[in-house]
DNA sequence: CGGTTTTAGGAGTATTTTGTCTTAAATTAA
DNA sequence: TTAATTTAAGACAAAATACTCCTAAAACCG
């Protein structure tokens, strides 16, 4: 079962780093954030990209430059990381794949999986990044447990 | 979010078309059910032919063939086929997709995931083909509601 | 038997996702 | 100012997924 890409694996992956190593104001180096957790520099690069167009970071350039929360961890839910990086529908798609979905003649899946849909969107609207981030050691996030 | 694969939702909808097109014992050709559900002839065979060797369809082929139940739908669950068609661990993955999970040191995602997945599993592991199936108008197999 | 219908199986192609590499731009510091 | 460090951006490559095509094998029908 792949719920999340790719990147947005490693989009939580960066983001709880970053809750659980950045004292503040620092900005932490792309660099840093792809040795310690094993991902791509370049790949990484682009993801936090996209979280940085859309304000979630703050990019600096240049030497100790990196990233940094541009909201606090507080306010950032799951729901808007996946939202950037799976796209905007991503808690709206059908089971079966099929196209135009309304509730006017629900297919005999439709309810079940409405249920199942709503209950992870609302996990992830009500979870933030630094309820999850505030227990998050290296360690955990590199191989799992 | 994409939960399955494409062989999963052709396979579900072409077995779901089933449920609510087939007469008891009489093989439906995949000729039929590819043009039925618009879903390509070739494709669905292999993914049919997955399911036939997992022993929950039988084929016959020469003229008046396809395929059938091999066990009454009514004891086919969901889980049973996402397992054949996507993989033993579908219900065993984790969220971040790091490798070699287990209970000693969850990361912070873990225990919302478990819960998420757990729910996920049980609703398809208590729900049959038949249940589902019956109530399934060709037209919402095709493109949705 | 020979021709037709149907599934089986495998090779090959296309598309999407994931990952790499190269160059540019911003910032710092010597 | 020059060199070093860092993100930005886009072209390119590899891998995974999705799909197509061709030939065989089984069953039927005349
Ligand atoms: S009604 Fe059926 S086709 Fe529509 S979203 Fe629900 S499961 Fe998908
Ligand atoms: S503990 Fe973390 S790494 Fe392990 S399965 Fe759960 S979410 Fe994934």
């Amino acid at each position: 079962m792949k719920v999340l890409s790719k990147s947005s694996e490693y989009g939580l992956r960066a983001l709880l780093y970053l809750v659980g190593n950045s004292s503040g104001q620092e900005y932490v180096s792309i660099r840093e954030l792809s040795e310690q957790l094993d991902i791509s520099f370049h790949f990484l690069t682009k993801i936090l990209q996209s979280l940085t167009h859309a304000e979630i970071l703050i990019s600096y350039r240049g030497p100790n430059g990196g990233i940094a929360f541009k909201i606090p961890p507080e306010k950032i839910m799951l729901s808007d990381v996946v939202r950037v990086l799976e796209g905007d529908d991503f808690f709206n798609t059908c089971l079966l794949g099929l196209p135009g979905c309304g509730a006017q003649a629900p297919c005999p899946m439709h309810q079940f999986w409405k249920e199942i849909r709503g209950a992870l969107k609302q996990e992830f609207e009500n979870t933030s990044l630094a309820s999850m981030g505030h227990t998050a050691l290296l360690s955990s996030l590199r191989l799992g447990p």
